[in-house]
DNA sequence: CAGTGGTCTAGACCACCGC
DNA sequence: CGGTGGTCTAGACCACTGG
């Protein structure tokens, strides 16, 4: 990572500035801090002037970087308590595209259950998002989400085996509702962000089953690909659920 | 608006600050500035060393102030040129919930065409979004748009009436195919904020029609409300498009 | 080259939180 | 009350743009 190291530091800095900002180099510094864990998620960071006197820079520089990494749901700050390294994504993500009926406060998270888990070879597009060597395994898991007993989603998930290998064999009845924070215990993984794609499609028979509507109903159709803190994919995802429940608002600006 | 005008300033400052911070109340004269249109669209601002000494204020709570704005969109910054009002909505926005064939990049705007345009009452649900006095008359345009000679977005438009009386009795046949940039030369209305909501349904057999598709083929629906520069609500649009073309990208953190 | 925004400093004081 | 982040200042120098 350490392009140039700058032996000839002429006047001040020792520090290796690539081609950034100081706040930027900060920033990746920090950056890097979390991704390897030396800043533990839900932990305070040293305050301001801590750190900005640990790194020989100004309050407000390091002010700057801070920014970068809130900006990039990194880092929280709260006024007079402290910044803290934000855990990964919840989870319950996927209800932002629908409205299931009495699913909006009471209960929060759909019910969870895994229908099946096979292990098998990846495809090439699998290979290829999640920057799999030709011929390695993947983990497929079939999930379905109810709400009140009313089964709501189909998820199709794919996971890339040698890192979720503590998954491969754990007994799924006992798995959590919410996969990521279960990610983050069991295989140390930790979802950072994801990017969802939405289109739509018509229910095969043996999907319409499970989320017992008709052949052929209408459904809305997420893929999701699911990103860690490096910026690593490690999940793909294909979540179905009816067209007519689906409902979802964005700003343009 | 202004609730305390502070007839006792003790030190320094004569500048009315509600409860906010300098830069707060800063951007806030700005953008009242811009929505006056004391600042055109398009054209630049005074510089930063003008700007802060005008206003008796330090460079980085001038910058501060001005940061706000960019974030939402009012603002457009440029390193060594200078700072910019941005226009409003361009108007091709609704692409971005669409794949149509070769509308990608070659034909950047699909055409437009009035089919019916009508001056009627205000419902209940119009009057309370637009903010309308009760029987107010509101403009009601259809129309459709064409990509390459192929109908593909059915629009339904409610329009306020006064402010958008210009429009009532021109010649649709004239119109632009963008309307927001119309609104703006026409009307004097610039549109620059606007939430849509997503949701599926079928088409009746009138949509259909003129959608050049079946009757109860799956449809993509986007109710919009379009907000001007004092951020008041003057257009409500229903969108409808073949429910198979839509494709939506969202990121969540 | 002059003018613009971008970065950075070394202070100061204020507002909030929790003990 | 002490510690945290939030605001603000009055400078300095750098990097980019355009004539």
């Amino acid at each position: 990572m350490n392009i140039s190291t700058n032996f000839l530091t002429p006047t001040v800095s020792d520090q290796p500035i690539p081609g950034q900002s100081r706040y930027g180099w900060l920033a990746a510094t920090f950056r890097a801090a979390i991704a390897q864990g030396d800043w533990a998620a839900g932990t305070a960071l040293p305050s301001e002037a801590v750190l900005s006197k640990k790194h020989g820079v100004a309050l407000g520089t390091l002010r700057q970087a801070l920014a970068l990494l809130v900006a990039e749901g990194l880092l929280e700050r709260q006024h007079g308590r402290g910044t803290f390294v934000k855990s990964g994504l919840g989870g319950a993500s996927m209800l932002r595209f629908f409205r299931f009926r009495q699913s909006d406060e009471r209960m929060g998270t759909p019910q969870s259950s895994i229908l099946t888990r096979t292990v098998q070879l990846a495809s090439a597009e699998e290979a290829d998002a999640l920057h799999l060597p030709t011929g390695a395994n993947v983990l497929k898991l079939q999930r379905l989400r109810s709400v009140q007993g009313q089964p709501c989603l189909l998820e199709h998930i794919t996971l890339p085996l040698p890192a979720f290998a503590a998954l491969a064999n754990s007994d799924t009845a006992a798995w959590d509702d919410l996969l990521y924070p279960m990610f983050q215990r069991v295989c140390g993984i930790t979802i950072q962000r994801a990017v969802d794609n939405v289109s739509f499609g018509l229910l095969t028979a043996e999907q319409a089953q499970l989320l017992k509507l008709e052949t052929g109903h209408p459904c809305a159709q997420v893929q999701r690909r699911a990103f860690d803190l490096q910026g690593q994919c490690l999940e793909l995802r294909t979540t179905l659920g009816d067209a007519f429940a689906f409902e979802y608002t964005a700003e343009v600006r």
